[in-house]
RNA sequence: GGCGCGUUCGUCUAGUGGUUAGGACACAGCCCUCUCAAGGCUGGUACACGGGUUCGACUCCCGUACGCGCUGCCA
């Protein structure tokens, strides 16, 4: 790169931060960090009146959580600001007198609009390749409008001048902006300026393959937050969208991103969101967490769901995590898959207790918990000792006492390991709830 | 309608004229095992279609179909 690298991210504050957008975001993040230039975060909130406050909380909050972090724009500031568009109105009329000045400016019903010079237009996109684009035509490619009759913005004018003022050597993109550049590109002309370097970015689709919109559940990052997701996972997956190592790795450390990250690499075709792989990724952050992180973020998302975590000694709380450690992909799965050991009053799964609470395991349940309650450490290791002598004594498979055990103290067939489980939960706890569960036969 | 872009397993993708078309998610089976995960092994499924070019096309060219985008006084 001759000159130095400055891309942007310019998102406008109508609704929430989009997956897309937060894909957009990323990889002019990955490029700026990649070739050691600047990363602008720029609002573009000329369109009137919205919900602006909350969508540009939304908006910070998403990219600070995905790491995302600006080297100018709103709160970090910036030779070039101010980074709100709402307040750049001078610098626009500015250049609007230079377009009139120079004759390329008619009105129209009150609005202004560029007068189109109706060349062919070459953009050399950076992902997209060579595409020439024919403006000759007026009833195809009207003379587009820059002013509303109101004074406020059109975009497409409005972006071009921040980039050029901004100095963005390189406008990383979504597709959905390319028929939309040579527009661009004719007032750069006219203004005798030079274009940034373009690269089109594929769209992201529903698995329906029509475009994410607003909408859909899962196109809000703002989701994947509340759902206890990891922005480590949702950040390399949605690098996985679009953009290649091009050697089968899928699980990436940011840095290495960063290294090999290049234009080049990203692909020409739309992208079909796939939120089984994200969980599937998320699973495996996740299960490289440390104690530590793993016990705060699993309380926190205890506490969303409305378990009553602080009623419990905390050396209770970290254990009862610890045996969930490494068996979920995503914190939101937690509630239901270790409630049992925050409540006594919990059912039986159907299933389960169709084929588990029989009359032969009554018996079996029995010795379990007689076994059990002759204890002093109650610990793992001799708890499960005990299971197996008892399994052995009664004739049966491991599997015959344990399945109606873990029925019995947890109404599920499935969770933490049995033995380290009972532990936790204590052995009065267990009797108590064996003693409940031999009521169910 | 016009213009633009795209099209490899269900999904994300590797592939750049000669490959048994590779990997990952998901799915199925097996192993492991106290359940579930994790891990290991195995399996099935893909080059949209039709013409060229070539000794030879997933790879290059043209067309068709389908999808998407733009065509706003939205961004």
């Amino acid at each position: 790169m001759p000159s130095e690298v400055r891309v942007r991210f310019a998102p406008s504050p109508t609704g929430y931060l989009h997956i897309g957008g937060a894909r957009t975001a990323l990889f002019n993040w990955l490029f700026a960090r990649h070739h050691g230039g600047k990363f602008v975060l720029r609002i573009e909130d000329t369109d009137m009146k919205r919900n602006t406050e909350e969508a540009m909380a939304a908006i910070y909050e998403g990219l600070e959580w995905l790491g995302l972090n600006w080297d100018e724009g709103p709160h970090v500031g910036g030779e070039f600001g101010p980074y709100l568009q709402s307040e750049r109105t001078e610098l626009y009329e500015r250049y609007l007198k230079k377009l009139q000045d120079a004759g390329h400016i008619f009105e129209d019903q009150g609005a202004l609009r560029f007068r189109s010079p109706r060349e062919h237009v070459i953009l050399e996109d950076a992902v997209c390749g060579r595409i020439d684009f024919d403006l000759s035509n007026p009833a195809t490619h009207p003379d587009m409008t820059i002013r509303r009759p109101d004074g406020s913005w059109i975009f497409h004018f409005v972006n071009v001048i921040d980039d050029l003022e901004m100095k963005i050597s390189h406008v990383i993109r979504g597709e959905d902006h390319l028929s939309n550049t040579p527009k661009h590109m004719e007032i750069i002309r006219a203004l005798g300026a030079t274009p940034p370097q373009y690269a089109h970015i594929p769209l992201i689709l529903n698995r329906d393959g029509t475009k994410m919109s607003k909408r859909d559940a899962g196109a809000r990052v703002e989701y994947y937050i509340r759902r206890g997701y990891l922005p480590a996972a949702l950040r390399n997956y949605l690098c996985l969208l679009g953009w290649s190592p091009k050697d089968n790795r899928e699980k990436l450390d940011i840095n290495e991103i960063i290294r090999i990250f290049d234009l080049k690499n990203i692909g020409r075709s739309s992208a079909t969101f796939d939120p089984d792989k994200l969980h599937w990724l998320n699973g495996e952050y996740a299960r490289e967490l440390s104690d530590e992180e793993f016990n705060g973020l699993a309380v926190s998302a205890l506490k969303l769901s409305g378990v009553k975590v602080d009623d419990y000694q905390e050396q209770y709380v970290r254990a009862a995590l610890q045996t969930c450690k490494g068996k979920i992909n995503t914190f939101d799965e937690l509630p239901a898959y270790c409630g049992f050991y925050f409540t006594d009053d919990f059912g039986y799964n159907p299933e389960g207790a169709a084929k588990h609470f029989i009359p032969e395991n009554k018996p079996r349940l029995e010795a379990v918990r007689d076994a059990l309650s002759s204890f002093e450490k109650f610990d793992a290791a001799e708890i499960e000792a005990a299971l197996k002598t008892t399994a052995a004594k009664l004739g049966v498979k491991l599997g015959a006492i344990v399945h109606p055990t873990r029925l019995a103290v947890t109404g599920s067939n499935v969770g933490p390991s049995l033995y380290h489980l009972l532990q936790v939960l204590g052995k009065e706890k267990v009797r108590e709830r064996i003693d409940r569960a031999l009521g169910m036969f």
